[in-house]
DNA sequence: CTCCAGGGCAAAT
DNA sequence: ATTTGCCATGGA
């Protein structure tokens, strides 16, 4: 009997597979996926085995079509515990959205972003370069630097005539030069920053298991600003992205203050207090309203 | 032309 | 301890 391409996960209550495609979406060129009609293609590395998944919706369940990579039964084992990552299916949203219908001013999120999961960035080097390369500049530009680095140190499957491409390795990115990625219109400072973060993991130095293996998040976060380019920003950044703790904040945040601001909440962008007061409201669910507060930036298209 | 983008660093107060 | 100048570029 052949065996199959194909995976089936089901999908938990409260899960809108069309938002965390929304989101995937957005407004921006993203080298790493491909979205059309209901469909995500994308270059996935389980357990360090380069795939090629497509996903779809087929009633209650998500189909993931393997179009590149092994196919046998463990590895599918691991793509399903990655796409649960990816779209963080473990997790019951119902005291999240209790929490939100209490608040006058975001109950609306309920109905208005139902099932959106806080979508992951499962690779920690990613999630680390990808903020490096996203500080302080328009988005739209900084997926585009992404997509040089990522064309010129990539590995990549072609399928049907194109190409998509996965996120260089630490190994390789730890011997890229920074006038290479100076003449990408990386500046230098983040050319240096994101060598740097890829010697320390080629050097071992830093890792996702490491960095589960800190007691708490404050110990965390020191373990990450301890390198380069590494703020106090990226770091919440990546834990809520990657490590997918609940409570972290990435504050200052122009989105997030500029959404904060949008709903009221804020006057000013340095009024602390009542930041503070306003995630009080959110113990455990943070990082959800952090992500949900990004979602109301963007129109609903 | 100016200002600001999903900040962080190092030098100067 | 807190503030300031700088980075590189594109879009509003």
């Amino acid at each position: 009997m052949p065996t199959s391409n194909d995976l089936f996960i089901p999908m938990p209550s409260l899960f809108s597979f069309d938002e965390c495609i929304w989101f995937l979406n957005r407004n921006y060129d993203d080298c790493l996926h491909r979205v059309s009609d209901g469909c995500i293609v994308k270059t996935v590395a389980p357990g360090g085995e380069l795939m090629l998944v497509r996903l779809t919706q087929e009633g209650a369940k998500i189909r993931a079509e393997i179009l590149h990579g092994k196919n046998n039964a463990s590895q599918k084992k691991l793509l399903e515990a990655y796409i649960r990552q990816w779209f963080d299916m473990s997790q019951d949203l119902a005291p999240f959205y209790a929490l939100l219908k209490k608040d006058k001013t975001l109950a609306y999120m309920v109905k208005e972003f139902n099932g959106l999961r806080l979508v992951a960035i499962a690779d920690l080097f990613e999630a680390l370069c990808w903020s490096i390369i996203g500080q302080q500049i328009n988005l739209t530009f900084a997926y585009k630097l992404k997509r040089r680095l990522v064309e010129a140190y990539g590995q990549h499957v072609e399928f049907e005539g194109e190409r998509h491409y996965a996120f260089p390795s630490c190994e390789v990115l730890a011997e890229a030069q920074i006038d290479h990625l100076r003449s990408m219109q990386f500046s230098h400072r983040k050319a240096e920053y994101v060598i740097g973060v890829a010697k320390a993991f080629a050097a071992g130095e830093m890792s996702i298991d490491l960095l589960r293996s800190l007691p708490d998040m404050e110990s965390r976060q020191k373990a990450l600003t301890a390198m380069k380019g590494i703020g106090i920003w990226t770091a919440n950044y990546v834990l809520m992205k990657t490590l997918k703790d609940g409570n972290s904040i990435p504050y200052g945040d122009v989105g997030l203050l500029n959404a904060l601001s949008k709903h009221g909440i804020i006057s000013e962008r340095s009024d602390t207090e009542k930041i503070d007061a306003f995630f009080k409201k959110y113990k455990g669910w943070e990082s959800y309203v952090v992500f949900y507060l990004w979602r109301s930036l963007a129109a609903k298209v």
